[in-house]
DNA sequence: ATTAGTTTGCGTCAAAATTACACTTTGCTA
DNA sequence: TAGCAAAGTGTAATTTTGACGCAAACTAAT
């Protein structure tokens, strides 16, 4: 059998941060500091991991160094390795200016999340100059393989979302239901119809009104509701796929 | 901010090689050569990974290398990274003996797949001084992290076999649909009514007979089925979630 | 040839869940 | 006070689920 050589490999992780708005999801990107001219590729944050550091500790550590974003809970998406996911010439460019050693394989480790835009401010920092919420259908292409990421991440949510409850950490803690709905017709991509939505969303006893409406809508005020935390986590961890098998 | 000194990792790769026979579901381990006395530690088979090699390549080639199983399509379970997971004395005595660097950190990527058992008959070779197929409710403790992998794995495939068909890889072409229905019992690890499951499968049409009888049996014979690759693949890529949203 | 043993294969009914669909209510604004 | 905009609500037809028992087919043993 042929004898390879065996090469060390430098671990990154890159995190996907999902937010919802009344405009629908976006993805927190960052704009790196322009050591070159007119790098105006965005890139999720993400940076090379310590010797000693648990994969998720670290993505924890990368997203508040760029983002300023803290205790963010994270979901592991993947990893990410093919060996040439740094090789397209912007990337390179970029990390000849900033890497001690630009050439060596990085393979990336992947996490996602979802948070409540309006809790949290990015702050960039470190070789950040940028942190942006960017509509996901806006996104066109990005740094290295991230765009890929991005999109295994929505995935992953599209699967979670059918049989778990979302939204504890993606709405504010008081919402409407419409809300709700609309946030789930972003992560499935369709239509959902009102009805049946509420119905189901009651049967499952997700929320509980507050008994208190909205003030200075210009139209009839909806109730407000929080997450019924002791359903939500059951539901968590049951799951509600009513498949037969 | 504290500036901390940024290592170099190895990468490794893990696969949870699941099969099924009429006892229920095993997965495929390896016992290594006897480098250190009394090594009767399993391990799931896995090594390190080439410089250059994309990170599913390089476990299809290890996995081949240390069994024999050629062409199996892996599906990624995650990555594995803490710092101490190689850190078991039994593991660094074995670590010692035969890798280079035995104290360098080592993350792993795992991957997982099912088998017909009966299709492939592991030849181990490389370190791997035999491969075996293990009853899963059997296996007590592996190598490394190997055990928590192991979990990871039948977990990921709990999941998706709710919202995916199974079996074609698992099972021969030609079956019985009670050998489906323990395969799903085996999966899911709970009794599936008999009559229920079959209606189930047929109205999704995932099988077809072929009009043929068992022989040879002490018994009412069965008829034989096929999967319809058609609607399997139709069915894999769908889904058949029918929960509500 | 009969019997015992084992697994296959089928059908129905009640309860629950899904789907499709339209109008009234409320509060604000002009 | 008229008009706008979103909230909120019900029903009927269909489909799906879940529970449940018995006759038929074949072999092996006597």
């Amino acid at each position: 059998m042929e004898k390879k050589h065996q090469l060390n490999s430098r671990i990154s992780v890159d995190c996907v941060i999902l937010g919802f708005d009344s405009e629908g999801l976006k993805v927190l990107l960052i704009e790196r500091k322009p050591v070159i001219e007119n790098d105006f590729i965005k890139a999720l944050p993400g940076d090379l991991i310590y010797d000693d550091e648990a994969l998720d500790t670290a993505a924890q550590r990368v997203l508040t160094e760029l983002t300023g974003l803290e205790n963010i809970f994270l979901e592991q998406i993947g990893a990410f390795g093919s060996p040439d996911r740094l090789n397209k010439p912007e990337d390179r460019q970029w990390l000849k200016a900033v890497r001690k050693f630009p050439n060596e394989r990085v393979i990336t480790v992947a996490y996602y999340s979802l948070v409540n835009k309006d809790l949290y401010t990015p702050q960039p920092s470190s070789f950040a100059q940028n942190a942006v919420w960017v509509p996901i259908e806006e996104v066109q292409s990005l740094a290295f393989d991230h765009f890929e990421i991005l999109q295994a991440g929505l995935n992953q949510l599209r699967n979670k979302a059918r049989v778990q409850p979302i939204g504890f950490n993606l709405l504010p803690e008081r919402f409407i239901l419409s809300d709700l709905h609309k946030l789930y017709e972003a992560i499935l991509g369709r239509e959902l119809d009102k009805r049946n939505f509420r119905r189901k969303v009651n049967k499952l006893g997700l929320v509980e009104s507050l008994n208190e409406k909205q003030i200075g809508v210009p139209h009839k005020p909806s109730l407000i509701y929080k997450f019924n935390e002791t359903n939500y986590k059951r539901l968590v961890e049951d799951g509600f796929d009513n498949f037969g098998f």
